[in-house]
Formats: structure tokens, C-alpha cells, sequence
DNA sequence: ACACTATATGCAATCGTTTGCAGGAGTCTT
DNA sequence: AAGACTCCTGCAAACGATTGCATATAGTGT
């Protein structure tokens, strides 16, 4: 449809008289042209609202300046902040970017990687599904030479360039924060373990026990996408038993909130007789009573050291040969309500400062 | 950077001792090309990896089959499940999305725009920032008949498509609520009343207060940006006052959570001595104790319905000439803890079904 | 007057895909 | 056997911007 004729570059050169070549030229300040016909060029794309074609000048430099965006769903403070910081700090550098949403579905996300690198986007930067475990569609773009980073959910065995959060630090800071407080059963409600950001948090918390010589208990692992309904139901499971934890750390702060609703149900008092810690420090963790303690994760730098990381690839300030750049961003324990003991420990009132980059 | 030579319909062409039409041909299953060379070139596909260049033909069709979207921000309840059912609706049209967040600064609109005109998307939707006054850089997008959907923040003004909730219904409903549950001084906390969405709840407020003869007091009127610090600001001084207001409609739920929290402070127990309702339903409003009164706006289905309607403009069912769409999407008050009064009316427990298409 | 340099501009090809038109080969009709 | 028709395919010109190379003009130095 519409096929309207375009006002062009080479509209411009005739109404003046002169060649495309110095139009554009003269639309790019190059040096060898003239002021006057600069300043007679920019009269007239003023006048006549000409429009730069950025899809004409991509296909001749064979160079967009717009990066992909892949990632699960945004609709969530940590994705949604990490896209807002990139976005933010893509738009510095004169680059656009293309938000898509996977749904957590493999397929869809092959479909997009598919898509962007049709609209040969300038990088892409992904977090994967929590299911994807061929990664093959992503080779074209190493073979093509196009940036590709990963943060977050980034791939295992898939050679690539990531950033992460330090996931071990926090999920040793939550549950050694836990057994400060006296708790000894701890229940795990972990995403699935095929994801690495899980495994990690995993090791930390098996970190933190072993340092306290707490046995490992199995049955007080749970494992599985940290949905709202999933999470309810584990939590059920977990507080219906009759030998009850002491304390639950959640890998995501809607299956803590999963499991304050499920305590309350039961009558347990928090933290009297239950503790609880989350991860993400998701809004929503601050203002439900009670408030709950977190893991910040600093979606907002992470969000902008995967930019800078872009950057440097798409300058080529980094070299590409077979090295893979690894980054972490810290983490931070928040403690609140959920976890206090009245008596135990010292916890700070506005959160205990645990920064993984002491570690 | 990379300039990397490309695998092309060329190249394909080439090895099979074909023309580049023929490929094309092939590659779009038109129906003069036989089936064989359609294997044939398939085939080479298949075995050298010929990706599609969309830029090119983008260019060549003077036409991309991306949709752009602004928005102020993504990083709430609302506009991310807009964004969503966008992307997801687009999709199975064949259609890309491309998000680009404002940061409800109009600058930065502006340069979207531009930019995403730069990248000759096929459609434009948006949803405007809260200061947006100047409407002049969607101007080249009517002139170069290319579709435009606003929804939710919607201009005034100036002629276009909306997709609208039903704000004045809202506004009615749960001013209403707060009246039969016997409130009779209702604070309101609007957003600026520049924007149309805030000036219709405003007006459904009124409308519902002149059903129930209770004088208008402008003192009780409150309006700004609703973030949390202004409505944290705000309720602070509704609620210090000494003529306290039984009930307070805070125009989204952020600000809604704001009041509870003051409340609480002052030691104002909700619903016994101050009801609350906020506007959106987030998710937020459902697990904070008290659980808070919200009207369900649909985000899901008014992404949809933009997106219906801008597919509708781009397969040229609906005439442009002159003609503008408004589309209107139902709300629904849900109504919980922070606004039952024990003993009054009667409140369904799952919420309140005030459907505004009853209206 | 000549060689030389600096400055400003134009020519034409290129990026990869698409499509109107033309045309060749084969089949069918009368 | 000539015309008509069908079925495939190719030619070449777009789409709009960019850029290496060539060139024209003016200015400088000897």
C-alpha cells in the first residue's frame, strides 16, 4: 500500500543544481564541501522536510545502527529495568534499539533471532529462556561478525560474551543471612537447574550451609519455573509437612510472595516462625507486610555494562578472536521484616549491606 | 566494521545457472516458477545458509514489516502488558515490534519519532508522554500515510486513531463505591489534568458526587504526576490536615499504595477510618496489606484492540480519509479489603462487577 | 607561462531484492 | 502448418544513499 514517493536525496541535488554525491556529502558536513552549498542544502531539507532513509543508507554500508533486545517477558521489575538501562544508554551513542519478548518460548525466540538478524540489526543482546538449549541459531551472528551478548540467562557450553550477576554471592548472602538468624531448616525454592543463574544461587546456598555444618536436606529443595501458581503450590507443599522448615529462600521475589500469602493461610506468624528471604528486590517485595528481604541485583547497571560491553564489541575495541568477555555485577542483600529476629544478630534497618564484590 | 560479503539471492542464482528473479520468485512460491527450480533453490538454501536481507527489500518495496512503539515507560503493570499483547497480536501477523521507551519526556518522543520514521516502519504506535503538548512530529506520519494508533495517553486536538479505556466510566465506578460504602468527603489524587485519561476520571468523579448531591470541594483535589514521591508528598498533606477526608481515589495504583502507606503512619486504619481506591490494578494492589480497591483497565485487550485496528489501517479496511477511529475499551471496578466497610452495601467478594460497557 | 596544489564537485557503481515486460519452448486448436 | 495459448524464465530498471575515483576550477610559486 501507499507507495508514496519519497522526497529525496536526489530531489534535493536537482532543485539546486548539484549531484547527489554532494548532497550527501554535504548532509554528512564531509570536509571537501563548501559552506555555502552546505548551508543551501540545509535550506532546502528544511523546507521541503526531507527525511533521511536509514533503510537505504543500512543496505549500502551494510550497518544498521539498531541493536536487538531478546529477552522472556518484560513485564517484571528486573527485565524491565535492565531493557530501560540499555535502551538509555544505547540512545548516548546514537543507537536504536528493538525490545522483543520471547514468552519464554524457544521457538518464538528463534523466530526473533531470526528476524533481527533479517533486519540486520548492528548486536544483539539476549537473555534466553529458561528452556533454551540449542543455541545454534544464534551462530549466524558470530559468523557474520555481528556482536552478540548475553546477560542473565546466558548459555551453558555456547562460547559467548556475558554478563551476570554474581548469583553465587547471592544465594551464599541469603542463606548465611538466614542461618545468622538462627534458622537451621532452610527450604529451597529454586528456578530449574538447567539454568545457570539457579545453579549458582544453588552452590551459594550449599556454600552458606556447609559453612554453618548444616546438613543437606534434599527434600527441602524445590525446583521449577518460579510462577506465581507454581510457587503457591510448593509453598502448600512445603508448610503443610510436618517437620516444617525454619526459614524459605525463594529465587524470585514472586514465589516469596508466594510463600508469605501460603504462610499466612496456615497461621504462621512471620518471622516468628518462619523466615523468609527473596531475590530481585522487586518492588513489590518492599511494600507487602511484611516487607521482605532480597537480593538486589542492580538491573540498572547490569543493564548498562551489557551496553558498554555492546559498544566496545561494535567498536572493535575488543578483539573477537575466540576470547569471551565475562563480566559480574555485584549483589546486595536487603534484610527486612521477613527475616528479622528480634535479639539475633545486628541487621541493619535499611538493609544489610552485603556487597558481593567484597567477597 | 565487518563489511562481511553476504550470501545472496545472487550467489544462489549463480550456482544453480539461474537468473536472480527466478530465486526470488522461488523464494516467494509465485506461481510461474516450477516446482523443481523452487526445490532446487530451496536446497541451496537450506545448504548454504541464505539468510534474507529485509533491509533491501524493505527498500526496494518502499515498505518494512516493522511497527514501532512509544511509550513513556515500561516498567509498570500496565504499559508492559500493553507492550505485550502488541508484540504477541503483531507476531502472527508477521509483523515486528520495536519498543522504544520515552521516559515520559517529550524530547525524547520527538527523537523516537524521527527516528523510527528513519526506519520507515510500516505503523506507529503510541502512547504520548504526560507533557506532550506539540503533536507536530507525528505530522509526517499522516502525510506519508503511514498508520498511527494512539491508546491510553492519547492527544487532544489533534486528529488520529485512539484506543481508550473507559476512563470516565472508572472514575464514576469507584467514586460511586466510595459512596455507597458511605463516604462522603472523597479526596482525589488525578494525575496532571492535561492528560485526557486523568481529566475523564476526573470527570467520572463528578459525575458520581452529583448523583449523590455531595458538594464539590476543590480543596480535596489533588494533581500531578503520579509518581511515588509526589503521591507520598501528597497524601501526607491530605492526611495531616484536620478536616480529614473518609475516602481517598487515587488515580493509579503506585499512588494508592502511597496513601496506605501514610495512612499507616498515621495510624489511620484502612477501610475503618479511611477507605482507598486506586486505579489499574496492578498487581501490587492485590498483595499489600491491606489489599486495595482498583479498576481493571484490560491492558491485555486494549493492546490487542490497537493493534486489531492498526492492522485494520495498514490492509487499507478502514478509509483514512478524514475519518478518525475511537476505540474504547471496558474497565472494571475490583473491589477489596481497603474499601469494605463491614455491613454496607454488598460488595462481592472477588470484585465488584461494574462493567463499564453497561453503561 | 608552466607546473603544481588545494578545493569543490560529479560520475557511476554498489548494497540485495523485487517486478513489469519480453521472450523462448512446448502444447493445443483448427 | 500457422496462430494462439500456457508455462517458465531472464533482462534490466528500480528503491535511496554512499563513496572511490576522476575532473574542473582557482590559486600559488617560480
Amino acid at each position: 500500500m501507499s507507495r508514496q514517493p519519497q522526497y529525496t536525496i536526489k530531489d534535493i541535488a536537482q532543485a539546486l543544481g548539484v549531484s547527489a554525491s554532494t548532497v550527501s556529502r554535504a548532509l554528512s558536513d564531509h570536509p571537501h564541501i563548501s559552506d555555502e552549498t552546505k548551508i543551501r542544502v540545509r535550506e532546502l531539507v528544511q523546507k521541503h522536510d526531507y527525511r533521511h532513509n536509514a533503510l537505504a543508507s543500512s543496505l549500502r554500508n551494510s550497518k544498521s545502527n539498531t541493536i536487538g533486545l531478546i529477552l522472556p517477558r518484560l513485564s517484571q521489575y528486573f527485565p524491565s529495568t535492565v531493557a530501560t538501562a540499555i535502551q538509555n544508554k544505547l540512545h548516548g551513542y546514537g543507537y536504536n534499539l528493538m525490545i522483543c519478548q520471547s514468552n519464554d518460548s524457544p521457538e518464538m525466540e528463534r523466530e526473533l533471532v531470526n528476524a533481527l538478524y533479517a533486519s540486520r540489526v548492528a548486536g544483539l543482546i539476549v537473555s534466553t529462556t529458561l528452556y533454551t538449549n540449542d543455541f545454534s541459531a544464534f551462530d549466524i551472528f558470530a559468523k557474520s561478525n555481528i556482536p552478540l551478548v548475553f546477560y542473565d540467562r546466558v548459555p551453558q557450553n555456547y562460547p559467548a560474551h556475558v554478563v551476570l550477576g554474581d548469583d553465587y554471592a547471592g544465594g551464599y548472602a541469603a542463606t548465611l543471612h538466614l542461618l545468622q538468624q538462627g534458622c537451621r531448616r532452610i527450604a529451597l525454592l529454586s528456578g530449574p537447574l538447567t539454568c545457570r543463574i539457579y545453579q549458582d544461587r544453588y552452590n551459594g546456598y550449599l556454600a552458606a550451609l556447609k559453612e554453618y555444618a548444616v546438613p543437606f536436606d534434599q527434600s527441602l529443595v524445590y525446583s521449577h519455573e518460579l510462577t506465581k501458581e507454581n510457587a503457591l503450590k510448593s509453598s502448600e507443599a512445603i508448610l503443610s509437612g510436618t517437620a516444617l522448615p525454619d526459614a524459605v529462600f525463594a529465587c524470585n521475589d514472586t514465589a516469596a510472595i508466594a510463600v508469605v500469602k501460603t504462610a499466612k493461610q496456615h497461621q504462621l506468624r512471620i518471622p516468628e516462625d518462619l523466615l523468609v528471604a527473596g531475590y530481585s528486590n522487586d518492588p513489590r517485595a518492599e511494600i507487602i507486610t511484611p516487607s521482605i528481604t532480597s537480593v538486589e541485583q542492580f538491573p540498572y547497571e547490569m543493564g548498562e555494562k551489557a551496553t558498554m560491553l555492546m559498544m566496545d564489541l561494535l567498536q572493535n575495541k575488543i578483539t573477537q578472536q575466540g576470547r569471551y568477555i565475562s563480566l559480574n555485577t555485584p549483589v546486595k542483600l536487603i534484610a527486612r521484616e521477613s527475616s528479622r529476629r528480634a535479639g539475633v544478630g545486628a541487621v541493619a534497618e535499611s538493609g544489610e549491606d552485603m556487597d558481593s564484590s567484597a567477597q
